[in-house]
DNA sequence: AGGATATATTAGATTTTACGAATATACGAA
DNA sequence: TTCGTATATTCGTAAAATCTAATATATCCT
């Protein structure tokens, strides 16, 4: 049954459904990084970010390496670099509906974000 | 910022995190279909099922077109499948880890399912 | 051993998501 | 206009995700 390949896509989508978690993948692009690291450029509190990491290793898109008291992450397979990549083709694809669209999804908001292009 | 950048593509993923919506998008592979027919292949509530197809809608995943009484369904821009290619050959190059993966995630469940390859 | 550093886990409150049941809307037919 | 079909929306509730604060674990250094 393709139900399971169904089930796959939508675990991995969920996990990468957060903007941390984005960035965390998109900063492990060029290879592996300390958990301090990515903690320090996130600039979200420790625990959270850490909790963001487990939720990516529980979907095994990341993998972990313990050097000392250090644990260096790296993402599994380049293949989801595609993925963020096709993503941003799409994105600038329709660019203006996309904006409107992240600010439709914000209306409501105490704070209106600007909306800038990369 | 391509702060916009991130968050748009953290809200497709969300889109695509659960197993109907891909199913949907999928269906809708060779062109249009009207919601009477996704539906029934869906086999699942028809309230249910306009649900995600409105979560669909809202991120403009897809759109649609009225005709008489009936409202076809049909992805906006094909760029998406092949995400859901890549997605594929992701879960095939990691196969026997992406099945302990999704029975690692239905542990705890009552009814314990058999993961087939499609 | 004891303290400092790096990271993970747990707990609790809040928000978001998913689902079924019921209801509403739009349209075509009689 | 009333009826039936196609689809969407609302409501209530249960489950899952997210965040902060607090605590735990592991490793290194002295």
């Amino acid at each position: 049954m393709q139900d399971a390949l169904r089930k796959f896509k939508s675990n991995i989508f969920q996990a990468l459904s957060h903007p941390t978690r984005i960035a965390i993948v998109e900063m492990l692009r060029d290879g592996e990084l300390p958990a301090g690291v990515i903690i320090e450029r996130l600039g979200i509190e420790q625990a959270n970010a850490s909790q963001h990491l487990a939720v990516l290793r529980a979907k095994q898109i990341v993998f972990n390496r313990k050097e000392g008291q250090q644990v260096f992450y790296a993402v599994r397979d380049p293949l989801l670099f595609d993925v963020l990549d096709i993503m941003r083709r799409y994105f600038h694809a329709h660019l203006s509906e996309s904006m409107r669209m992240l600010n439709d999804l914000d209306a409501g908001d105490s704070k209106k974000e600007e909306v800038d292009v990369e």
